[in-house]
DNA sequence: CGCTCGGTTGACAACCGTCAAAGCGTGTGG
DNA sequence: CCACACGCTTTGACGGTTGTCAACCGAGCG
């Protein structure tokens, strides 16, 4: 297990972000930091709370019945998760990357919340909608395109959601996460990211830090 | 335009289903039938509806800047649909077969409905969880599945969305969406049909009713 | 009849997954 | 301190699957 952050710290995190949505039950909430990998709940946990991740980046997996495991989702640094059934199929949630760390809400705190005060009904919906959102640009990132513009696009796409368009990523996953998202073979991501450098549209500084060129909109 | 049908016919058809959740706004919803192709809304229009199929079947589809178009939804009978923004993509949803019947309620009569009734706000966060559901076993399916699980999987879905597993399917779209929906071309469509054909896993009569005979657990 | 549209089949080239091997960074133990 | 192992990443070679192009069939329609 990675050193624990201060929880005041984690709050002043939070706050800097400036979209405290559920800063009024902050005192039921508890934070935790995992390491890569690890399970943070899954089908067989009643599913109770909401989690929303700090730092790092979590995973939504899906297992399939021959054991094979798909990534359906990825949740960076201010996405809420916790959303639930996937008829039938066995889901976990996992830290992607080491000394992920992630806030626990009570989901009953959360819907009473949302009672109460319809801005935050609204905002709660919202986070159901963005997932429907990101699912279907995603399903047009699985779908017609070759390996290179998935891979292109799901860089834009982490570019988007965690800084800015078209700046320095600072990616969370392996290369093996990826894969596992986009529906690639692992050599074949690596064989897009070089191609893609040596076309000039994105630099690599060290493993996990890439900084975009020239992005072409997603065909 | 097809023929219109009857009003009273159409709610005997939901009552029949015996899932009329908007039932107490039904005398502020309007029926109407479209032909395969029309366009039922898009971004442009300010989306303060939400619809019902209730014959037929309707797409949701995505516009990329290069035109090209990608389904990233199915709505068979019974599915709500009318959620709304995707970042920045033009999205339409379309009549997927001819003579699909839709009903339309004012969305400001479900929302008041849903603050009203603890039991239908939970049916209407429902719906948006399902999406979420569907978009995430579509994803495995998309994902490293040859076509021919693929169009399997594809089937057995509409199977259990449709009537129950292992049933007569009727096929409400065309080889071209089933295409635009597994990111598949739709020769590839054919060959999977025939292949499945010739393994004695499906039995088609006729291009668009199929029968399951022998289907395997999703790889 | 000719036209269009949806569906089907064949041939071929390109792309990607699989197998294999090697480089690299980190941590562990001798 | 070095050797070794392990995980992540990268590159190469090869075969299979699939997209593309092309042609054909059948149904519906003016």
């Amino acid at each position: 297990m990675s050193q624990e952050l201060p929880q005041s710290q984690v709050w002043a995190l939070i706050r800097f972000r400036g979209d405290d949505l559920l800063g009024p039950i902050k005192a039921t909430a508890a934070i935790h930091t995992y390491h890569c990998g690890e399970q943070i709940y899954g089908t067989d946990d009643i599913r109770n709370d909401w989690y929303r991740v700090v730092i790092g980046a979590a995973r939504n997996c899906l297992l399939l019945p021959d054991g094979r495991r798909r990534i359906v989702d990825f949740f960076l640094a201010g996405d809420f998760f916790g959303l639930g059934a996937e008829n039938g199929l066995h889901l976990t949630v996992e830290a992607a990357s080491d000394g992920a760390v992630v806030v626990r809400y009570p989901r009953r705190q959360v819907e009473a919340l949302a009672d109460s005060n319809p801005l935050i009904g609204r905002g709660v919906r919202e986070v159901a909608l963005q997932a429907v959102s990101r699912s279907h640009s995603r399903m047009l990132i699985l779908g017609r395109v070759t390996a290179i513009e998935k891979v292109m696009s799901f860089l834009a796409e982490m570019a988007q959601r965690s800084s800015g368009p078209d700046a320095m990523i600072d990616l969370q996953v392996s290369r093996y996460d990826i894969a596992d998202y986009l529906a690639l073979s692992v050599e074949t991501v690596c064989r897009a990211l070089t191609q893609l450098q040596y076309r000039h549209r994105i630099a690599m500084h060290g493993k996990r830090r890439i900084k975009i060129i020239r992005n072409l909109q997603l065909r």
